[in-house]
DNA sequence: AACTATTGATAACT
DNA sequence: TAGTTATCAATAGTT
């Protein structure tokens, strides 16, 4: 890939060899970290160039030591005291939890759904309704708690504000079924902090028809 | 390179990361190889898949355990001496990262609310949405497929059953908009796995006026 | 697992 | 030593 194609074998030319080297190391750290990040990977690479000098990548959030460990324990070679080997079990043993964990978020987000079945995105979605049931219920007791302390009706810039608050959430559906109704009572919007909105979640619908 | 242009980041799909990270690993060492070869260099690559299994490369006529001497010399870090120390730091950063991913799990699921500002949460809220619009999309595709495998039309048991699931998660209300106008077209109804339904999220609402 | 249109890496050149 | 470009190589999507 270049101007001609070149043989596998060992630059002569110093200077070429030189300039090759850097190039190439560059690439080949690059394709270290898109393997990471597309694939979910660990990856550690260890790079002398003919001169001895070092060079090394790693994926973030991990550390070439641990690779190494890790790759310790995996090839068999297991050279380190009951301590480490404690450590590292501990270790395992959190990751595994926080993998765990990510799995779960990421399904709450509403990725990495395509393995699921129904049943199981029933649950996910259980999940999430029960959230924001509880979540709102969290708002209306900050919006109470607005108002008796700052005496909304007297001030009303602090409605105002904390009304747009609440609006760019996109949020706070659950009045939406007065819409209608409501949009032409000005006097109990006013007394409501969040306005009351249909907000399509699923607007390519037609398309689906 | 390849048919389109991809973005770096996780593939979601786990066949379609499965098939890259092979393909991936497979230039990857083969570019280790080559700038041995080509450089005179030495190179060590280790690679843990997302499944936790090893891959590793290393320079013939070295071995990885060489290599990493080498490394340790070179980089002034003593692997194995310090390996206590840099295993206690990893547990902390994974327990901190799971302190973490626990908090924001608790938090999306309604919890722990109380020291969170209105901007916390509808931060939280408009994560909740979102994954309910995904999860949703997810939830269109499932049906989608039932249908094209099934022929719901002819199987109407099926179609019952199915919609009986997804209606006991008390979600899919996407189309709650077309409720009104779609009441009295039970043909449209009839060709929807789920019923549209105006559910009122927070029915003590009343109380609070 | 094989194919191929396309993007990506880079050898030679400046 | 860094930037450009023609060319080859890797690979994403497809079969």
């Amino acid at each position: 890939m270049g101007r001609g194609k070149i043989e596998i074998r060992r630059i002569e030319n110093s200077t070429n060899r030189q300039v090759t080297f850097s190039k190439r190391r560059a690439g080949l750290v690059k394709k270290a970290r898109e393997i990471g990040v597309l694939c979910d990977a660990e990856v550690g690479v260890v790079i002398f160039s003919s001169g001895g000098k070092l060079y090394d990548y790693c994926s973030p959030r991990t550390s070439l030591s641990r690779i190494l460990e890790k790759y310790q324990t995996n090839s068999g070679k297991i050279l380190w005291d009951e301590k480490h080997k404690s450590l590292s079990a501990e270790i395992d043993r959190v990751k595994k939890e926080n993998d765990n964990m990510q799995i779960q978020l990421r399904h709450l987000k509403g990725e990495d759904l395509n393995s699921l079945q129904p049943r199981e995105l029933i649950a996910i979605e259980e999940g999430l309704q029960n959230g924001q049931t509880n979540l709102r219920d969290k708002q209306m007791d900050h919006w109470r708690m607005h108002k008796k302390n700052g005496e909304m009706l007297e001030d009303e810039h602090k409605l105002l504000s904390f009304r747009r608050d609440v609006e760019l959430s996109g949020g706070m559906r659950e009045l939406e079924i007065g819409y209608h109704q409501v949009q032409h009572d000005r006097e109990f919007t006013s007394q409501m902090p969040f306005t009351f909105r249909v907000q399509p979640s699923h607007p390519n619908l037609q398309e689906d028809q």
